[in-house]
DNA sequence: CCTTGACCCTGTAGCAGCTACAGGGTCCAT
DNA sequence: ATGGACCCTGTAGCTGCTACAGGGTCAAGG
């Protein structure tokens, strides 16, 4: 089994050199072997690891909870649970971003309806920007 | 007309007074005149334009395209094209950030519901994260 | 007149999550 | 021996603020 380069390592899991340093540094990876040349030798878990933290990057989470599930999953007997709470918590983060895109998008639309062409004097879209009437401004 | 503090300004539109200096710094709104004890003095129209900024960044616009916003909106004889297609091009940059968020919800949304309960072990939902079978080590 | 407290000033550093250098060293094939 | 692809460290930049530290100003109350 031969050790991997950071730049394997970083194409094998669609990253890239730069973002697995700074994962180093952010202390989602540990610091791996060197070889004489001092090049970062890695192993078949570091590969496991990377993807996992890609996987659930992907998904959303942050690097805080990117840890925390790391950790989760490094504790075999532990419940669970914590996992679920922690991965509906997130799900219920991304359906409230979902929701005020939602509401920003039919605004700007309808905003963006109003809108019959002619000079900037005119538009419609500028006006629904400037909450009181009159140019802006300088 | 009493000239405005930049606490007054800030409160009146909904920001604080560091933001109001980032906007300053950040060229989106005119450095203001001073008084004697170098406070910044600030006036009717400079609140106009601090609430289309408010409003625009509310919709989702970057500081660039509030800026260009700006500068389209003090060009009065100008046709309002372009601020139909600035504003079209976000609309579609957030039916995009829409459609990324869904599809990575009903992803999510599947991982969770095949959680039973058990042991990290047994986590259906570390599993996966994990794209190969074995545990995420050290 | 003096003090107190609310406001204001500048300048700098921090957040997330990378990304992009600069200025070097290493390794392997030709 | 040389070229080019890779690797190293360290630092600064991005967005859009936010949060100090360490001062100055102003108006009201005692």
């Amino acid at each position: 089994m031969k050790p991997l380069t950071i730049g394997r390592l970083a194409s094998e899991t669609g990253t890239t050199v730069e973002t697995v340093r700074y994962y180093e540094r952010a202390g989602l990876i540990p610091a791996p072997a060197r070889t004489g040349g001092n090049y970062r030798s890695y192993r078949a878990q570091d590969l496991e690891r990377l993807r996992f933290i890609r996987r659930t990057r992907d998904l959303g989470f942050t690097l805080d909870e990117v840890r925390a599930l790391l950790e989760m999953a490094g504790d075999r007997d532990r419940d669970c649970g914590t996992v679920d709470a922690l991965a509906s918590r997130h799900l219920e983060e991304i359906d409230r971003k979902i929701a005020d895109l939602t509401v920003l998008r039919r605004e700007l639309a309808g905003v963006i309806a109003s809108c019959a062409g002619g000079t900037v004097a005119e538009c419609r879209i500028l006006e629904a920007f400037a909450p009181s009437v009159g140019q802006v401004r300088s």
